[in-house]
DNA sequence: CGACGTATTGACTGATATCAATGGTTGTGG
DNA sequence: CCACAACCATTGATATCAGTCAATACGTCG
């Protein structure tokens, strides 16, 4: 449950030594900057910019466009834990206090546009709700699905938020960009990357999924698929 | 990871078989009647009575007056997660769309009071926010913290909402009444009953705490006890 | 007192983590 | 264009933490 983990950024460090300056992080290169977001509606961002980290003074809200955000918390020793993965549409950095509660980058390239305060009060709670419900189902599937359940869950999810019905060769199956790397995904389901990819190579065999250069997911039995994941069906 | 598991209720099937009716449940002994929540401003609800059951129609929200409300999901196999153990002041039931999400039972004897519909809109989002920074916090413990870890983070939380800073004895000791047995504790951290008992035994003869009775729980070290929680500190 | 539900403790098992080796892809610079 | 490095993914061997099974103890209520 602990050991081995990726290396901290000095950011990071800091904002869990509990005295996080309340002023912005200093602009790195692949750090948003946030002088330009007042200038342009949404902003291309490449891979593994980070939108905004944990324990900082607040920032806006930012809705994704286009691409895939990773929201998550980590703790002193590095242990990280994914807590959403939003696709076009969501709206990530939601909560109150003056700190961020976590942290969030790009999994991809990605445009991200800053929400505008005065965010209708209907449209916030809506935000807010979606996000909640999303968390309790992640704090389900943590706390009592195995393995294999919770890869499935994970694809029907990204499939949810990424997938075109593109059905080109069969009916009823999607694919889709799949953003995150085996250890965002491991972090994101309380495992490790090996088992991920163990969990990857059973579903591919039992001919519930197709994989294509790494990134490219498809789903070809996704009733099934469904099944696996909802702890109604084992695998193989 | 699945396996020994309580019995559903009749109801709780139902709501899993895709067909839940969108009429709130019968009142059987031990629900929460409807009618006389319009009557009263709070009531008194012994143990065990279910405030409301994931699937079926919408409920209201219900402040936590007095007591302790756990509200949880359940797989169709009967695995349980605990969402969330809300002590007084604390809201539950908040989440959009026609069908509750999860259920809520008290844990012990408990006050609620429905909460009017026309919530201030700035006391909404706050109650959401507080309830999925909570959520978000339980995705971290569950997915990357060690089962002693969880017992101690779920022994600080509870001794924030249920602790009194009575220190009768030596000063820093915090004592509070335990409402969850160690199924529900086992069910909310992701663990077992036989491994959360161990834990509470591992972390007395550590000194870190004291239980009197099985329900009265003493903090005599809130220090170390959150190192211990933090991941910064192992246990024995 | 006896019965039931709950908690504790011990012995053993097993799913997932850890450690380790290999292979594939991408990007960089000679 | 190729060689090399860096990163990511896969696979196998082994270790370990927490789960399972089982027996006992505790507490409350009839």
């Amino acid at each position: 449950m602990s050991g081995r983990h990726r290396m901290l950024p000095m950011l990071q460090i800091l904002a869990h030594a509990g005295e996080a300056p309340i002023v912005p992080p200093p602009s790195l290169s692949r750090t948003l900057d946030r002088q330009s977001q007042k200038d342009t509606v949404s902003q291309l961002l490449p891979s593994r910019t980070v939108v905004f980290l944990e324990g900082f003074a607040r920032s806006p809200c930012y809705r994704v466009v286009d691409g895939c955000v990773a929201t998550y918390q980590t703790l002193s020793d590095g242990r990280r834990q994914v807590i959403d993965l939003a696709g076009p549409g969501r709206i990530v950095g939601l909560g109150a206090g003056d700190r961020n509660r976590h942290s969030a980058e790009t999994l991809g390239f990605s445009r991200l546009e800053v929400v505008v305060e005065p965010l209708a009060a209907r449209d916030l709670e809506v935000a807010l709700t979606e996000t909640l419900a999303r968390s309790q189902a992640l704090a389900m599937l943590l706390g009592r699905k195995t393995a294999p359940e919770r890869v499935a869950s994970a694809i029907l999810d990204l499939a949810g938020q990424f997938g075109r019905p593109a059905r080109h060769k069969r009916r009823g199956t999607v694919t889709f960009h799949l953003y995150p790397t085996r250890t965002d995904l491991a972090d994101w389901l309380g495992l490790t990357v090996e088992t991920v990819s163990r969990c990857f190579t059973r579903l591919k065999k039992a001919g519930l999924i197709d994989i294509q250069h790494n990134d490219l997911v498809t789903l070809l039995e996704p009733a099934r698929l469904a099944l696996v994941a909802a702890g109604d069906c084992a695998l193989s």
